[in-house]
DNA sequence: ACACTAGGTGTACGCCGTAAACCTGTCAAG
DNA sequence: CTTGACAGGTTTACGGCGTACACCTAGTGT
């Protein structure tokens, strides 16, 4: 009797482990904690188990992180399913839905772009999005060129060279601090922090990657009236 | 005698260890053989000395990859320095000379991007395209959204969110393979496959940088043009 | 001549990913 | 009911990582 409880045979938390469970508890912790606190024991340890238990489930560190991508490029696939209508509007719907994922998931960015295969959900992702440029009359090769210039814009995010995540404590002060050495940055700031739209804090993320998206789109849109027939030689 | 050579007290290859010996050598190391080689222990045996060496000199790894990364926009600041003309060219010449240098170091827009603090070499770099834009009559305001817009292209580079640096060995093969799941895809690699434009390989990355930096720009000038007078909320 | 100190070395710690051997509960076949 | 295979866990161990801390030593200013 004290041997053998029929359930739980251990402490583990949870029913047995399996692949999806392993990969869906990995994402809850990545956006729990930031994906450095994803390290294989400290993942196990949260699933009850010890850290090799999981070598049985996944492949390795790699395939960990590849399978985390896949599902938040599934929650993405889901999210941005439905289509219809012209095809400007339906773009910036599905680019803008896949935004909202990644901004539940902080850390996919980072991990996306340092997968090194595609993988299924990546390849269904970009069919769809083909599939809406050609409906609207985009010729394949310009589809091409554009999917290149949409870049990691297709998946809803950028990486901006700097973390403006928070503002600083004082912009004004900051300006000034800058005004000697880096006189542009510096009127530029002045200038941002007293503007309307940054009341709500420092930069509007979101504003600043419609105003992108929308110069992009359009721009395309350009291109393709202007495509002489068929041919785009460099 | 055996004990006191006069020079070179240890095998240590080169002069003394300094700061800026340490960020070359590790520029160069990670040019070499990728940034995952550059751990600390192999940076100092690659300079003949002992890991804890660094620490004089760098404050830890952070520090060191901060240091890279200031090494690398030194490069680009000089490399750009010269300007004038018209500020649409002007731009242009610009950020097709820091992609020269990003090319140089592959493993730099990784790292940059991974750095939370500006550091002074990327404000020199802002502060000088700031002075472009000024200068082509962008309003302070259109300015600070023109900077979020170009993202790291004003670095010249976009993280792509799949590796298309070789090409795949048979690109008719991999979009025959392809069809069934993924029709606009396979479709769209038949068409590259067997465009002019990649009879040089894979995808034309420079090419596809330019069309849409023009893309950008011209959308940039034409926000310029339309900008009412002063205000422009969210 | 001598103490100071900048800049090295040596050792050790805790964490990482993961190889290899081992253990055990479950279940199908005899 | 016994038995044996095996899926899915545990244990132990290894090499590599960043780096704290104690120590040593060559060169310098007084």
């Amino acid at each position: 009797m004290t041997t053998t409880e029929p359930d739980a045979a251990r402490t583990r938390r949870g029913p047995r482990l399996s692949t999806d469970r392993v990969l869906r508890a990995a994402v809850e912790f990545a956006d729990d904690s930031g994906i450095e606190a994803v390290t294989m024991r400290r993942l196990a340890r949260r699933l009850g188990v010890e850290a090799m238990a999981l070598y049985n489930h996944v492949a390795n560190k790699e395939a960990l992180l590849d399978g985390m991508v896949s599902v938040v490029l599934d929650e993405t696939n889901d999210a941005t399913a439905d289509v219809g209508g012209p095809w400007k509007p339906a773009l910036r719907r599905r680019i803008l839905a896949a935004r909202e994922v990644m901004l539940r998931h902080p850390w996919a960015p980072g991990v996306l772009e340092s997968r090194t295969d595609p993988g299924a959900q990546l390849n269904r992702y970009y069919d769809a999005l083909i599939g809406l440029f050609l409906d609207g009359g985009f010729s394949l090769d310009l589809t091409h060129h554009v999917l290149h210039a949409l870049g990691t814009r297709a998946f809803g995010y950028t990486h901006e060279p700097w973390d403006d995540s928070q503002p600083p404590p004082d912009p004004a002060l900051l300006a000034r601090q800058m005004a000697g050495d880096y006189p542009n940055i510096a009127a530029m700031l002045e200038t941002v922090s007293h503007d309307a739209n940054t009341s709500l804090g420092w930069c509007d993320d979101q504003f600043e990657f419609e105003f992108a998206l929308d110069i992009l789109l359009e721009g395309l849109e350009r291109s393709r009236d202007a495509e002489p027939s068929r041919t785009r030689t460099r």
